[in-house]
DNA sequence: CTGTTAGCGCTTTCAG
DNA sequence: CTGAAAGCGCTAACAG
């Protein structure tokens, strides 16, 4: 069913239908009725690469992440389809699953048109960035959250990492640790980097000493990084206390801790961030830090809408927005 | 930069550069080698919606869930992007946001023929087939997974509720619970109806009645969930184990548990469903069944494809495939 | 208020 | 092996 046979059966022109259907005040209240009546009759619903083909743009948000199956991006993908479906814009997801490949591909194909505007956090290896501009040429609106380059120039959406990073570390600090680790993701990225600065100064604050045997970098090997765990913690000087940049590597941590039967807390403190909304009731001994995924892709998503919806005269500041991560620690914060 | 752009750069018809960019044997290799330079020069992507309304069809599947943020859903998605993508195909993701009227919105909107299948899990309140119908009219393939309808014909990917129900509340008893409550959601779902039905059926098996005070059927207000569950755990006839359908309503019942006292699993044991992986790690007194959601994912688009690439006369059957789940026992299964 | 018409950019006969 | 031309279904400028 088309417009044609639409316009046929009800004996208008195609034009008068489409434009009824699209309640164009150019057309009869009467007619409209008419043209509604036997759109529904006959379940119509205009065809949508022929309108977008026309009209040039989709209506349509692309969201390009590492993971899906990941807290932080599901949550950010929840705080920008709230703010994009009040848009009647729709939402088309791409995973890239780390791997800088994919996201070229994605990269390229995003180019042929079918989305209005991309949001974007990068994988942990992404150095090149030829892919990204490639999109800015062909004026694509495009924003970066979370996972952001720093050698280009875009509207990026983060969180403040490095006060994150220090707070968690100083709240170690605290409750009487003196030996802290630091467990690093990919040292690419800034995310990493950040928390590693913010974790360093709040050492320096308190006169502690930067140990380098206490700053590990993990990878995407699990068992990998948990050697280096068990290393680490078996070692004559172990730590009494980690700071586990994500989630899965404090999870491996509490793991190794109790292969080899050290205590949380007594033994050792741990303190992660963390965006497992759940984790800290199903783990009392887990403090943690917390990005407000919500919220970072609630704002990237309207960011992106400045741009869309920006004449091509008015300019857009390329600023970097930094969001708060909080500190959540259990027993202050439960009733 | 389109076709026609190029076409005259190359001193070449628009049909042949159209075909040599598709790699068409009509054409000979240098001429192919020079299209295809010439694209790379000018970073020349086909135009999405002419191709697509050219041939009818967009090498993109909808997936239509309740909510991305939630462990299980994000798994079932990942496992299917990952059957998805060998195929060439793109994913778009509708959330409900476990809302039927936006069901029934997003299922019109699919009928404009922008996604060549559809992959659906319900809300929990949807009652009314008839915009699940409306797709199968216009011929789009149709899957569902995990929340299925009970009276339409299409393929159908589920797991075994009742069974694993039915293992979970017989691993309470063999651990000494006598008095078993079940926390459900929603009854229109078979989900919830198989699950109870397991439960009943494992106390059935050991003698033990059914006490309808045991049985709570729960709903998305958290606040009036753990009033439930409060009342429950305070009532002097207690129940000393929980088996609760899904795991917020278990965070729920720890909740409820360490503001009245009750210690787990000395007073009362509690078991779940779950899809949070690292549910087991990060607490330890929480015991699992859990649905295989990759599994899930992946076979539902496996079966999708194989409507898709049905030819008109070939006949899918529309058995429902039911994959079992695992009951996950933290003791013994770790070494 | 309604109709005619010219494309959007691509694929694919059909004709050479 | 290459080109001309029709048309996918829709929208919008233009004409009445």
């Amino acid at each position: 069913m088309n417009l044609k046979q639409l316009a046929q059966e009800l004996n208008l022109s195609i034009s008068s239908v489409s434009r009824a259907l699209r309640d164009s005040k150019e057309i009869s209240e009467k007619t409209k009725k008419l043209v509604l009546a036997k759109a529904k009759e006959h379940n119509y619903h205009a065809n949508h690469f022929a309108s977008n083909l026309r009209k040039q743009k989709s209506k349509t948000i692309a969201v390009v992440i590492p993971e899906i199956a990941n807290n932080f991006f599901s949550s950010a993908i929840n705080g920008a389809e709230s703010f994009i479906q009040k848009k009647g814009f729709h939402v088309l997801i791409y995973q890239t699953h780390d791997d800088v490949q994919q996201e070229v591909a994605i990269a390229k194909h995003l180019q042929n048109g079918r989305v209005d505007g991309i949001m974007m956090s990068l994988t942990s290896h992404t150095s090149s960035i030829h892919h990204l501009k490639e999109i800015q040429h062909k004026n694509i609106p495009l924003v970066f959250f979370d996972r952001v380059p720093h050698n280009i120039e875009a509207p990026k959406i983060t969180t403040n990492d490095y006060e994150s990073a220090l707070k968690a570390t100083e709240h170690l600090i605290k409750n009487g640790a003196t030996k802290i680790a630091i467990l690093c993701i990919s040292n690419i990225l800034s995310i990493t980097n950040n928390r590693k600065e913010g974790y360093e100064a709040a050492l320096k604050n308190h006169q502690l000493k930067i140990n380098k045997n206490y700053i590990l970098t993990c990878d995407d090997s699990r068992e990998a990084n948990k050697q280096q765990i068990r290393k680490l913690l078996s070692s004559a000087n172990r730590p009494n206390a980690i700071f586990a940049c994500v989630e899965e590597l404090a999870i491996c941590s509490f793991e190794i801790c109790q292969e080899l039967g050290l205590k949380i807390p007594q033994d050792i403190k741990i303190i992660s961030y963390s965006n497992l909304q759940t984790a800290d009731i199903l783990n009392p001994s887990l403090t943690t830090v917390t990005q407000p995924a919500y919220e970072i892709g609630k704002e990237a998503a309207a960011v992106l809408f400045k741009l869309i919806e920006a004449t091509a005269n008015e300019k857009i500041p390329n600023k970097e927005i930094v969001l708060k991560s909080q500190l959540f620690v259990r027993n202050s914060t439960k009733k």
